[in-house]
DNA sequence: GATGAATGAGGATTCATTCAT
DNA sequence: CATGAATGAATCCTCATTCAT
């Protein structure tokens, strides 16, 4: 450790007050994190979430004021991240399109790691789903559009139902991660993609708009 | 029992003793079902399936060793019921067989609901994950062998991961209750089975069988 | 199961259940009751009550919702008794009357011995400080119903405001059992009652009411 | 303080430091003293009497070991005032005197405040129980000579106990404050002066001693 | 001295589970 | 077998007090 030469002599590192309390805050949220993902959300205690930050247990009810309120502050910033993107159809290759946004959306899910602890709040906490849901119909909402849009440009199959195709999409989005967890596989993004695409564009198109994006990228 | 003589005289014999016990269980199922739907799982106590059963909070316990093996008791029926049903390609038009499939499936569903508690119980309790992981392995396994099946009677698309699309397929079927309540909206089963359809056969395929069910039926 | 003989042999004495759940409520109440009086209501912990009555926590909570509601249940049934009580003035010695009330009254008090706690909880708890004062405004009238009665009979001083009379009585009486406590003299209710009667009445007043009695007795 | 030497440019020179600190700890006792009366001792925390005070919790352990020293404090100068005074018999109408005596204890007390919280303590702090006996048995003493003075020259009721006396009227001055703010009127000390004077004086005595005191005034 | 973040013991309450009747 | 009272471990949260800066 040569640059700590200073550590020899005895003095306090410490940071300035202000980022200490952050870092405290930080080191709370990160344990409440890692517990609740890996305990699930009702088996951690706060004093489990403090122990595990190293800190005291009152300490966790000076930076929150309960236990759903660190859940909140981890979720708040990352409900966006947990609805699937919306994609831009007819100017690319769909499918790569695709299996583009759905790893990108994967790796943010991962990051996140909170997908799992989901799935036992939203039924016991109704604030929570409402907020969930309305991200959801907002997420929704935006797909179809640009659904619709490659719907009138006569890109997609003529006969579906597009809010049926919209909800399967972001149902298989949501569910890509759970999916490569369980088989082991990595990276068949471009085959959920594929599947995906079938979904919304007949073959024709699907060849089409590739062989445009092959002649694009030709010059 | 000399004293019980008079039980001859004016008592029902009411029913066998083990048919009694039977019914106590069932009323405990049944409370446990109901509760926790209605209420989650851990928002349930013993005590209120109890009383909600009919009997005293010591007689749960008699019948079931904890709150867990009532819920255990509950889902074991279930979980082949939970599993979307394995059809049978090529023989009719697989939007309609799709569609019923789909509403039986959905039906049953209904009528467990426990579906809703599901989420709630995989995280905390991993046997439990186990073997529903096992049971969605095994009918993942099923419906596989039917698409590869359908595959090499070139029924299918001939570049699509089959096992993507069964992952999709089950996916899609164990979430239609879900769609439904949220919309609003009844009985589009047979949206639904279109587009799943479409990530299975190409359009040709899928004209051609309908086209033979429709002269099948003709006779 | 004649005569209990078969108690001899290695029975089960216990009560009927309605009884001995009443039992432990009233161990509950006691053990309440002489913590409250011995270390003040704030100072007793729940689990110290229950300990005390030889019970498990929970049990307390079987019983009461909480520590509030066995205080409340202490003092229910004995607010009545905690006010002093509504003399009748004129028709005997009111020195001998109101000694005779005030030995009562105390010895209520005493028995009850709440009047310890209630300075501690009136502040607090202004709901019980409503009822009490609402208790205190009856008894209140009460008494000055009875002066005024004795002041149209010209028994009362003319000169002096029945209202402040009566609440120095009242204050009096309540505080008896203090000041014993701290004199340790017993008995002198007489004396009190002496002092009492001369803010009440003038001394011919007095005089001519022992007298009557004196004669009344002579018969 | 070497270092401090730029202190004498930049710097106001504010207070000596000693006076500072002496601010600090009047604003320390004027917050507790004004939360304990507001809220009640218990209720208030050592972390709000600071905050009131415009400090930090920490400074107020630094002029106070504990919560009770600061009470304690708050007590010491106060605790004579708590007591009744003790009226001269004999010079002057006793009705007038007592009731300006009350008028003025009255006044003290309110302007402390503390004898609301004094009945939330006793019970719990033996010591303070302790000191206010031996305060309140040094102003009964002092009362009860002055009484007995009276009495031998012949001012009181020849058959009453002075020692029960003493005691009603400390009784009655130590709760006149909470007289007038449950009846709402202000300013019957006289009153309730006239109603101790009954206690004590005969009524002759009362006369004469009016008389005495007219007479006085008229030259 | 002053600060206020940190501490952790302690109190209220709940509920799965046991067990005497 | 049934009962439901009893148990007590476990959780949430507060607040007097300390201590590093």
């Amino acid at each position: 450790m040569p640059d700590r030469e200073d550590q020899l002599v005895g003095e306090f590192p410490s940071l300035p007050i202000q980022e200490r309390a952050q870092l405290k805050r930080k080191a709370l949220v990160e344990s409440g994190h890692a517990l609740f993902i890996l305990k699930g959300y009702d088996q951690t205690t706060a004093k489990e979430i403090a122990a595990n930050a190293g800190v005291a247990t009152g300490t966790f009810y000076r930076y929150f004021s309960d236990k759903r309120q660190l859940l909140m502050s981890l979720l708040e910033d990352q409900i966006d991240e947990l609805m699937p993107p919306e994609p831009n159809w007819g100017t690319s290759n769909p499918e790569s399109l695709l299996a583009c946004l759905l790893e990108m959306h994967d790796k943010r899910l991962n990051e996140l790691g909170l997908s799992r602890v989901l799935p036992e709040l939203l039924p016991k906490d109704s604030e929570l789903a409402d907020v969930f849901a309305a991200a959801r119909r907002n997420i929704h909402a935006k797909i179809l559009k640009g659904l619709i849009k490659a719907q009138e440009k006569e890109l997609t199959w003529k006969d579906v139902d597009l809010d049926t195709v919209t909800w399967s999409m972001m149902l298989i989005a949501e569910n890509v991660p759970k999916k490569m967890e369980q088989s082991g596989k990595k990276a068949d993004y471009h085959e959920v993609a594929k599947v995906i695409c079938r979904m919304v564009f007949p073959p024709e198109v699907i060849e089409k708009l590739k062989r445009e994006e092959a002649e694009k990228s030709d010059f």
